[in-house]
DNA sequence: ACCTGAACACCGTTCAAGT
DNA sequence: ACCTGAACACCGTTCAAGT
């Protein structure tokens, strides 16, 4: 092959490479916002070519299958989970408080992809990331690694069980529904859903700072 | 209307009324069957139909929508939960530490189907019992209104995220994955899915231990 | 009352064709 | 390289028709 001095002569000869239509950011970017608004149902491949403007078979183009398109999508959603309290030099309990509220802020705000997202990292890099930076920060604490994969585990449960689905919301506002006799306790439970957010909030900080606070008594008793 | 001897003459004059092919337990169960098989994504009305040997629309006979049909696939779950517990005079501890267990197991057993059932009771006469049988318990104790709910969301939160998705499995085993460059802690990760049974089991009997200790320091602390 | 086939408006994906 | 239309084998649901 010469030199020459005009860049990549062969070129010049094929059609003007025009700037592509689309990008898998872009179709990242929109199937997050569909996702998020309407619910995983409603991303089809042809719901969101149309929404870019372009036919259904064209995303083949940038990823494989729909799976893969998926993924991506979760992927960066778990890129917007903080892992930065893993650097500084925090003691485990307070790296692990943090790190919850911010993993639980993330998922909360793309509710829809929490069943996807907590089959596991599978081989999503940020999803890999965020695993090593809670094991590692465990394993540097002193915890041996068996307990630390158990924690780990323990806090996926307790996070994406939090944002899987409100605990207010799933009850009706419908009093009717909530007869004394076949359901003795649940009088008000009609009235959950109004303070959603509040009660939900409530349960993941209690559950949260009591989780913490049965561990610490277990990393008390480590010899 | 006059009364006859014999019954329903009537039914007489048309056709004879034989035995249904279908009726919703046989329908309930074939699809409990299909989708712990080969996922929620395999329930298809005319795969279902298929099934059952017969065509697609005659499900509609006895469901409105197949939303309607999958509720009632979910609360015959939530009635596999063992509630009895909450009848014995066990402390709150023991009777949430027996339900939690159960519930889990439950939930195992059928995975493809905890992100519909996280969603909440709605209006499943078994999910709405197993909320009851929660909250009165906790109440009785001694617990204020306020923390009652909290916990019952809380302990929600932790079992259906335990059985979401395991958390062992969802560590490709493949090696060459966790580089140390990339995850300099996670060299062991491919090993994983190895005892994936164990870890998750461990997991989940570790946090559901922490939560208990934690809760009952906030219990002691009551006035 | 309960089941059927045909029909409608959808799916994911493949492929030959265009630039 | 990237986009298109046509095609294939699927969906959930409705409806008129049969018994």
């Amino acid at each position: 092959m010469t030199r020459t001095q005009q860049p990549a002569p062969q070129e010049a000869e094929i059609a003007r490479p025009r700037t592509p239509l689309l990008s898998r950011d872009r179709i990242v970017a929109a199937a997050l916002a569909l996702v998020d608004a309407e619910g995983l149902a409603a991303l089809s491949t042809r719901r969101l070519a149309a929404e870019l403007s372009v036919s259904g078979p064209s995303l083949y183009n940038h990823f494989a299958t729909k799976d893969d398109l998926l993924d991506a999508v979760v992927d960066s959603v778990m890129g917007e989970v903080d892992l930065s309290m893993f650097d500084a030099p925090h003691d485990w309990r307070t790296a692990l408080h943090a790190w919850a509220r911010s993993y639980r802020a993330a998922l909360t705000a793309h509710p829809h992809l929490v069943p996807v997202l907590a089959q596991g990292p599978g081989r999503r890099p940020h999803a890999l990331r965020l695993a090593d930076a809670v094991f590692g920060c465990l394993v540097d604490a002193g915890w041996p690694r068996g307990q630390a994969t158990r924690i780990g585990a323990l806090m996926r449960y307790f996070v994406t069980g939090s944002a899987l689905g409100s605990f207010a919301a799933g009850f009706p506002d419908d009093a009717t529904l909530y007869t004394a006799a076949d359901y003795p306790h649940l009088g008000d439970a009609h009235r959950l859903a109004e303070h959603r957010r509040t009660i939900d909030q409530g349960a993941f900080d209690t559950g949260l700072d009591a989780l913490l606070d049965g561990l610490e008594l277990r990393y008390r008793r480590l010899p």
